[in-house]
RNA sequence: GGGCGCGUAGCUCAGUUGGUUGGAGCGCUGCCUCGACACGGCAGAGGUCACAAGUUCGAGUCUUGUCGCGCCCA
């Protein structure tokens, strides 16, 4: 016996760290990189923020990739699941920036190069957190493949492709109107702004005619800008507006004079219809400024003060400016009116900053010839994106796709591999650093000052931590991967850029199936935010309940299309199952002796032919629903198998077998099943589940090495029979069970019973089985026998083509025992409405399918014989009532 | 304004191509130390599947509309 070895309850502190160190001590993670273990199967992480802390969504998006490696391995394939992390360019720039505030300090003082030193030293100290909290969740990464984007091989990717795409001129330098973060001071891409509807005002403006002929009105959102107006537009169509195109008005707080102008841009119905132009704050002025030659007036500065282009404002912060206006224009008289007016503002999504547009000199990548071949690798199939809803709006972004800003005007991060040549002026791409400029000779050349998007290097994550542009075994076998499993809210910042990038230098797509899993959120539907309040720390969910049961929570709930709400009482919850698992296994172990290493075939009971069936429909269930990423259904019928087919029945009907009341052989023919089938059950739980599995497949006899290193079960043949007979005494035990529960007949009472069935096979069948019901239903004493004289005092119950009663002399109250009949009647008789109005339909009967119209007839037959003996009982009982 | 999605038991959610009586977990009620488990066992209550119309022999499932909610994009 080994049963002193497992303790009563399931603890998971200790036992996971243990097998975790033991699994990566003993390399188990690591891909075959040159080998032929088994067909190649590959996955990259989404690689978090260097910075980050582990939160639900890394810990859905984890547990789910886990799930997958770990389900191939047991297939027997060569598993790559390549981990990492993403330098983050702004947000680490940000954290490291805090702390020399803390010092007094800041980077300007500190000065580029020992700023730069200061974040290696902080990545060093603190980069690895996020790290060790996927190790705790089960991460079975290939650790030591680890990248960083910053890494020497990632930069030199990074440069590679920076180089070809600039002289393939796909990309480019230029002065444009970009989203420009005050607080970051660095110009972001479009994607990286959010929008928010806030409350604000639409002030009505009066711009005085320089001729004295009256004036004219524009509303703004945003009257600070007016210092920069060099244009009022209107619509050439608007009527009210005739001939006024051409004139100047004195533009106000600033004496200076600007033209009207006409541009069918301007939106008529809007406001006054008379339009503000602002070519340097806003996008589409620039636009409108641009195509009528205006002049562009700076007023606003990098950091969101006012410049000296705004006069009498200047130095002022922009908001308080636009206070300042307004109060001005009161003054003057000329604000006529100021209306509520909700808009959408957009923000930085690092900082919440309000982003103000801005005129700089900006690096951008051409996408829509990379963009146009990304659209057709989804439409070919090349890659499929799962749940399919997603490839919509995958092609609206792709086809709606403008110029990507890669620049940013921060220090950490890729360096633009560009410089400027102090001589000639010319502009220098090159991989490896100049020395001098080669269109001039000059050595007066400095490099760029800018660094690249962070985006810029995810987006070759799958073939640069493979080692890319080296062609290295790892690409010949790796890539392209097979899965990217990732959340939609980086669908544009990655996945299409991976696309594109895969696409455009490996020729190949860089996943063959993205599958977007959902957000997850608290319980009431909110997305968890550090500002609400509503964090839950999977940490601390790892440390009250286990990894296994937050890990089997989040499997569970993973559901195609749908968010999470996550409740703790749910991850409770699955911590019993684990428990439970727990608990059968400790039982289990008290009777296994040995190993076998073939299945079960001789001698079986009925019940283990029973279980044998399920445990194969488990297993077909588990296979299809992880081959097209249903996870949750995978997880539940692992749980129902566990819970309610092996734990409630087959153990419990084992059980006397087990004990060795049956004798020897029977005893060894039910070990041998039972050592089957959790054997089975634990390989096809480990994907989920891997600690307490592992904890279990150790002490277990004839198992050997690691369960990680076990192979998933074979598919078997059904018994269709043994299911549908076993069936039928469930029906029977189930049948007594409710009599004892609704008659409130204690548990521990043995009751007498006997069954009268018409059918020669039934009787067999029930009566080769009499231990197991006697058992299961806790009887002292049962016969089977053909349908004779019906028992006085007893109650009644129908399984299929038997009648149960239940002897209950001296006990039974007929009231009682009515009530109880006239229910399961009711039931009987509304299901016979329903299927013999079906039967009785003309229609039905000439259009439906054969085999539902058979299926009806039975099922019909059925009720009715169902129904005669429930009349019967009905009538034996009534008959005691009136005597 | 455009797109996507949701509304199923008290709560949180499943429900693959339309086909018998719509499921699970938690919660609730009753009974229970039955040699794995009270993180348990057995039994049970609880649903006009948001509403309306339509297609169909048959609709939680398909179509349209209405109401309510959410997200993304402009």
């Amino acid at each position: 016996m080994n049963s002193g070895e497992l303790s009563k309850s399931y603890e998971s502190d200790g036992v996971e760290q243990r097998w975790y160190d033991v699994w990566e001590r003993e390399k188990l993670f690591a891909a075959d990189e040159t080998g032929d273990s088994g067909p190649p199967y590959s996955i990259v992480i989404p690689p978090p923020n260097v910075t980050g802390m582990l939160h639900m969504g890394h810990a859905l998006n984890v547990t789910l990739q886990d799930i997958l490696c770990r389900y191939r391995r047991l297939c027997g394939d060569n598993v790559l699941w390549v981990p990492g992390t993403d330098h983050a360019g702004i947000a680490t720039q940000n954290v490291v920036e805090k702390k020399l505030a803390a010092e007094g300090t800041d980077r300007n003082a500190l000065g580029r190069e020992k700023f730069i030193e200061r974040v290696w030293a902080w990545r060093k100290e603190y980069g690895g957190t996020i790290i060790r909290q996927l190790k705790r969740l089960g991460a079975s990464c290939d650790w030591d493949r680890e990248r960083f984007t910053m890494d020497e091989g990632l930069s030199r990717a990074v440069r590679t492709v920076f180089v070809r795409l600039y002289e393939e001129g796909l990309i480019y330098r230029g002065e444009y109107l970009t989203n420009w973060c005050p607080r970051c001071h660095t110009a972001i891409s479009d994607i990286e702004v959010t929008y928010e509807e806030q409350k604000g005002a639409l002030y009505h403006v009066s711009y005085p005619f320089e001729d004295g002929s009256g004036h004219i009105v524009v509303a703004t959102t945003r009257p600070e800008t007016m210092l920069g107006d060099t244009a009022v537009a209107v619509n050439p169509k608007d009527g009210r507006y005739e001939g006024v195109a051409g004139k100047r008005v004195v533009l106000p707080l600033t004496g200076r004079t600007i033209p009207v102008i006409e541009d069918t841009y301007v939106d008529m119905s809007f406001g006054t219809g008379a339009l503000k132009i602002t070519p340097a704050h806003d996008p589409n002025d620039f636009e409108i400024g641009r195509n009528h030659g205006l002049e562009i007036v700076r007023v606003i500065d990098d950091r969101g003060f006012m410049t000296e282009e705004a006069g009498r404002f200047a130095g002022l912060e922009r908001f308080e400016c636009r206070k300042a206006v307004v109060e001005a224009l009161e003054g003057e008289g000329l604000l006529l009116k100021v209306e509520d007016y909700v808009h959408s503002v957009g923000t930085c999504y690092r900082c919440n900053t309000v982003i103000e547009p801005n005129l700089s000199t900006q690096w951008f990548v051409k996408v829509k010839p990379l963009a146009a071949k990304a659209v057709e690798a989804v439409e070919k199939g090349e890659t499929r994106i799962i749940p399919e809803s997603w490839t919509k709006t995958y092609y609206e972004w792709m086809r709606n796709i403008r110029d990507w800003c890669i620049s940013r005007q921060i220090w950490w991060g890729h360096r633009i591999p560009a410089w400027h040549c102090g001589a000639c002026g010319e502009v220098i791409v090159a991989k490896d650093d100049p020395s001098k400029c080669p269109f001039c000779g000059a050595m007066d050349i400095k490099q760029d000052e800018d660094v690249l998007d962070t985006w810029f290097s995810s987006a070759l994550w799958p073939f640069s931590t493979m080692g890319w542009p080296e062609k290295t075994p790892l690409l010949e076998r790796f890539y392209p991967t097979n899965v990217l499993v990732t959340g939609f809210d980086i669908l544009f910042f990655w996945v299409a850029r991976m696309l594109m990038m895969g696409l455009h230098f490996m020729g190949q797509v860089p996943f063959s199936d993205v599958y977007i899993h959902a957000l997850v959120r608290d319980e009431t539907g909110r997305k968890m935010s550090k500002s609400t309040g509503n964090v839950i720390d999977p940490i601390d969910l790892i440390n009250r309940y286990g990894a296994d049961a937050l890990r089997f929570t989040l499997a569970a709930f993973a559901a195609q299309g749908r968010d999470i709400k996550l409740s703790e009482s749910r991850v409770e919850g699955y911590r019993h199952f684990i428990n439970k698992l727990w608990n059968a296994a400790r039982f289990c172990m008290m009777h296994i002796e040995k190993g076998y290493d073939n299945a079960p075939a001789d001698g079986l009971t009925l019940a283990g032919r029973w279980i044998l069936s399920r445990l194969d429909n488990a297993r077909q269930s588990v296979a299809e629903a992880l081959d097209s990423y249903r996870f949750n259904d995978a997880a539940t019928a692992l749980y129902q198998f566990v819970w309610h087919e092996f734990c409630d029945w087959y153990l419990e009907a084992a059980k006397p077998d087990l004990y060795g009341k049956n004798g020897d052989e029977r005893m060894e023919s039910s070990r041998h099943v039972l050592w089957f089938v959790l054997r089975n059950t634990l390989v096809m739980l480990h994907p989920f589940i891997p600690f307490v599995t592992e904890e279990i497949w150790n002490v277990m006899p004839g198992t050997e090495g690691f369960i990680m290193k076990a192979d998933f079960p074979a598919a078997r043949d059904r018994d269709p029979g043994a299911e549908k007979e076993m069936n039928l005494i469930m029906d029977v035990v189930t049948g007594i069970r409710n009599i004892r529960g609704e008659m409130d007949i204690s548990p521990s009472k043995r009751l007498e019973a006997l069954v009268h069935a018409g059918d020669n096979n039934t009787r067999m069948l029930i009566d080769a089985n009499r231990d197991m019901i006697m058992n299961l239903a806790r009887l002292c004493a049962f016969s089977v026998e053909s349908p004779g004289e019906k028992p006085a005092h007893a109650a009644t119950s129908v399984a299929g083509d038997a009648v149960i009663y239940v002897l209950l002399e001296g006990v039974i109250d007929f009231v009682q025992e009515k009530a109880r009949i006239e229910k399961e009647m009711a039931r009987v008789l509304k299901e016979i409405d329903g299927v013999s109005g079906k039967l009785a339909n003309e229609q039905f009967l000439c259009k439906a399918p054969q085999a539902v119209i058979e299926k009806a007839r039975q099922t019909h037959s059925e009720l009715l014989e169902k129904k005669k003996k429930l009349e019967a009982a009905l009538e034996t009982v009534e008959k005691f009532l009136t005597a």
